[in-house]
DNA sequence: ACAAAAGTGTAGCCTTGGCTTTATTTGACC
DNA sequence: GGTCAAATAAAGCCAAGGCTACACTTTTGT
């Protein structure tokens, strides 16, 4: 998960296809893991703000289930990377890309929901489960998790 | 993820149910993603194992996609948690409950690949995909998945 | 049998994302 | 308007999981 701008280990030659394309996989599963964070904060952020008008960093870790530096943690982070903004004593806001970030977040986090429960998962477990597996679906997925959900009869 | 042996954070009262509830979510997926690590190493020794006969820490590497000090590290925490064992120089061996938790770890690979594919995801995103999402995937959601699977039409 | 190559180990670095403790600021209330 | 509680910030600890560089074995090939 540091692994953000590094050189990218070109594989060397004594690797065997099989493993270049199996190594890939795994490298795939980490940076889905390396934005993982960002993204739960930044849906949360946006979440609050639209419950309650702003997002306070205690309200951030009560919800989140951190510490409240974790959290703290966390903005300077979606700072960094353009996500959000924040002063001193004051709330955390999202720039455009964080707004963008957390909406499209947000709904692919209802489709994952969606579409576990109408795989047969109870909803609570749905609910459970979605919160890690979001992450790891990709546009690919995605797509094809909302054709079949538009096929599904209406139950 | 080194939330192992911490005393849980108890919720302040402040925090309203909602929160509450929230909170579990992540920590749920806090702790999944802590074990994601150990569970593909397990699995991918216990693949090498079955092809060569043994596995060395190169091949893990290779397999994995990191550099060989890293698979290293690894094998030592799974040493650590009672999952594999090894001799300096010599290769890596899964205890029993190592290979216990590598067999689980493949089958339930291999269920979420197969009910990605079911559901319409192309085969080569499937397998990216499931990388990621089977460590998020609960005992309950495993069941579901595997009860849809038995009740497709064979295609 | 030995030299070279390949594999392995060890040390030490970094970032992330948790945590606690302590200091400062803000805001609410009387 | 002053006091005090709550919120925030700042500092510093830890483990995981990446990495490189370097040292030491083991294996291989002549
Ligand atoms: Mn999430
Ligand atoms: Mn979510
Ligand atoms: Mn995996
Ligand atoms: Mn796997």
């Amino acid at each position: 998960m540091p692994n953000q701008n590094r050189p990218a280990a070109e594989m060397p030659d004594s690797a065997s296809a099989q493993d270049t394309a199996q190594a890939e996989r795994f490298n795939q599963a980490r940076a889905a893991q390396a934005v993982a964070v960002l993204e739960d904060y930044a849906e949360m952020i946006g979440d609050l703000i639209e419950e309650l008008g702003e997002a306070r960093v205690t309200d951030i870790a009560a919800r989140m289930g951190v510490a409240h530096p974790t959290a703290t943690k966390a903005v300077a982070r979606l700072k960094r990377e353009g996500l959000c903004t924040s002063r001193p004593y004051r709330g955390v806001f999202l720039t455009p890309a964080g707004a963008e970030l957390a909406e499209r977040v947000r709904a692919r986090h209802r489709t994952v929901v969606d579409l576990l429960i109408a795989i047969g998962v109870p909803p609570e477990t749905a609910e459970l489960d979605a919160e890690g597996l979001e992450h790891h679906v990709s546009d690919t997925t995605l797509a094809a998790f909302d054709a079949f959900l538009a096929k599904q009869p209406p139950r």
